[in-house]
DNA sequence: TCTGGGGTCCTAGGACCC
DNA sequence: TCTGGGGTCCTAGGACCC
C-alpha cells in the first residue's frame, strides 16, 4: 500500500499559521507579480474564488467579502515544507518527495497492526505540529492514493483519512471521480479521450491497456494500469539529480530596451549559479530566452530562445552572466512590449567531474576560490552585497509584490521577538 | 490597466555510425 | 543499370505535474 500526504490549501495554511487572526478568514496567495490566484483557503473557495484567476478580475470580490490577499513568499513555502517532511519521516521509513506540498510514503509491513488508526495517528500529529492541516489517501498504486487522498478532502474533511482497501471501494472510487481530476491525465488528453466517450476514471480503467498504448502513450497506459490496481510507478526513495536549474520571472512593468532586461536576466542568473554551487553541480551549457505578453490580442509577438554550451562546464557566476548576456544580445530586437526574460542551466554534473579544456588556461583553481569567498560574504552579510556589477542596483524591471509577509522562520530580521 | 514559475518525461524524426 | 539493415544519439515539441 502506497499513502500519499497531501498539505491542505499549502500556500494560505503557511500565511495562516503565522497569523491567527486569519482562523476562519477567506484567504488567497498571489503568484508572483501578484498576477493570479495559486491558493485558496476553504472559506474564499466557497466564495467562488477559482484557481488560477487573474487578480484584477476578482478584486472586486475580494474587497465586497474582505478576503485577505497575500503575495507568494516562497522562501516561507519552502521552509515550512521542509519542517513537515521531517516530521514525515518520524512516522514513515520509506518517503518520496513528490512536490513542496506532497510526500508518498510506503505503507509496507503496516498489513499486521490497524492501518487506519496508524495512518489517522501520523496525520493528527503531523497537522498538529507542523501548524499545516495534511490529509493522507492510501491505496494499492500511486495513481488509486490521489484518488483515495481526494475523497478524504470531499468527504471525510474532519478525519482526513481514507483508504482503498476493497474491490468494493475501487470500483466506487472509479465511479466517482471525472478523468479530468486524474493524476497524469491533463486537458488535452481529457478532451481526446471524451472523443472516445470515455468520461470517468471507470471507464479509462475497463480499455484494453495495449490500445492506450498505441492511441496515446506509455503513460496513459500506466495509468490504466494503476487504476486496475496494478502498481507501475515505483515510489522513489532517491531523488534524481536535477537536470535543469531555471528562472524566469515577469516583469512588473513592460520593458523595451535591451540594458535593463540585461539586469534582470544578469540577476536571475545570479540566482541559479547560487543555486547550481549550493547542488554541488556544474552547467554545461545555458539557455536564454524572451517572451512578449502572449494574453495580448493586439500586441506583437516574439517568443525568441537561444541555446549555448559552456566552454567548459563551469559553476562559475561572472562567466555564465557573460554568455546569458551574449546570447540575449543575439536574441533580443527593438520594437517589442517584452514581459518576461528567462535563463536555464542546462547538461548538468557532479563538479568534481573535472572535465577540462585543451584549450582553456587552468584558471579554474583561481575561480573556485573567487566564488568560494564571494559566497561567504553573500551568506554573513546578505544577498549581492557583492555582485557582478551587470546586476545594477536599480531594478526597474522587478515584479510585484505589494502585500509579502514576512520571512518569519529564515530572516533574522523577520523574526518577532514576544515580549 | 492588470494573467506565475519551475520542473519532468515521452515521442518522432533527422543525423550519423558500421 | 542495380545501392541494406540495424542501431544510437540528439533535438524540438508536446503533454503533464504542482
Amino acid at each position: 500500500m502506497i499513502g500519499i500526504i497531501d498539505c491542505n490549501n499549502f500556500y494560505a495554511s503557511c500565511e495562516r499559521n503565522f497569523m491567527p487572526s486569519l482562523n476562519g478568514v477567506p484567504v488567497v496567495v498571489f503568484s508572483n507579480n501578484d498576477g493570479a490566484i495559486i491558493a485558496r483557503s476553504e472559506e474564499a473557495k466557497e466564495l467562488g474564488i477559482d484557481m488560477a484567476v487573474p487578480i484584477f478580475e476578482v478584486k472586486k470580490l475580494m474587497k465586497v467579502y474582505n478576503i485577505k490577499g497575500f503575495s507568494s513568499n516562497y522562501t516561507l513555502y519552502g521552509d515550512m515544507s521542509k519542517r513537515i517532511k521531517y516530521i514525515i519521516r518520524k512516522f514513515f521509513s520509506e518517503v518520496e518527495d513528490y512536490s513542496i506540498d506532497e510526500s508518498f510514503v510506503s505503507c509496507k509491513g503496516f498489513e499486521y497492526r490497524d492501518l487506519f488508526s496508524y495512518v489517522k495517528d501520523a496525520r493528527d500529529k503531523i497537522s498538529h505540529w507542523s501548524g499545516v492541516p495534511v490529509t493522507i489517501g492510501v491505496a494499492p498504486t500511486k495513481t488509486l492514493s490521489k484518488l483515495a487522498n481526494r475523497i478524504a478532502k470531499k468527504k471525510f474533511r474532519a478525519i482526513g483519512v481514507y483508504i482503498i482497501d476493497s474491490e468494493e471501494k475501487r470500483i466506487d472510487a472509479l465511479h466517482t471521480t471525472d478523468i479530468k481530476d486524474l493524476w497524469g491525465v491533463g486537458r488535452r488528453i481529457t478532451v481526446r479521450l471524451n472523443k472516445f466517450n470515455i468520461y470517468t476514471a471507470y471507464d479509462l480503467s475497463k480499455v484494453d491497456t495495449d490500445w492506450a498504448k498505441k492511441n496515446f502513450s506509455v503513460v496513459l497506459q500506466r495509468t490504466v494500469y494503476e487504476l486496475q490496481g496494478i502498481s507501475c510507478i515505483p515510489l522513489e526513495l532517491v531523488e534524481p539529480a536535477k537536470q535543469n536549474i531555471a528562472s524566469q520571472k515577469s516583469f512588473g512593468i513592460f520593458q523595451t530596451e535591451f540594458e535593463p532586461m540585461a539586469e534582470a536576466l544578469a540577476n536571475y542568473t545570479a540566482r541559479v549559479a547560487e543555486k547550481l554551487r549550493r547542488q554541488g553541480f556544474v552547467a554545461g551549457g545555458i539557455t536564454v530566452w524572451l517572451g512578449t505578453n502572449n494574453f495580448s490580442k493586439t500586441d506583437k509577438q516574439y517568443f525568441p530562445e537561444i541555446s549555448t554550451v559552456c566552454d567548459v562546464p563551469t559553476d562559475y557566476t561572472p562567466y555564465l552572466i557573460k554568455r546569458a548576456v551574449e546570447g540575449l544580445k543575439v536574441i533580443y530586437r527593438k520594437g517589442y512590449l517584452y514581459k518576461r526574460v528567462g535563463v536555464m542551466l542546462t547538461d548538468l554534473r557532479n563538479n568534481y567531474d573535472g572535465t577540462q579544456n585543451l584549450f582553456h588556461s587552468n584558471s579554474r583553481d583561481k575561480e573556485i576560490e573567487i566564488i568560494r569567498r564571494m559566497d561567504r560574504i553573500n551568506r554573513l552579510n546578505g544577498r549581492d552585497t557583492i555582485r557582478s556589477a551587470q546586476q545594477g542596483f536599480n531594478h526597474e524591471w522587478k515584479m510585484r509584490q505589494e502585500t509579502l509577509t514576512p520571512k518569519y522562520t529564515t530572516r533574522l530580521s523577520d523574526i518577532i521577538i514576544i515580549k
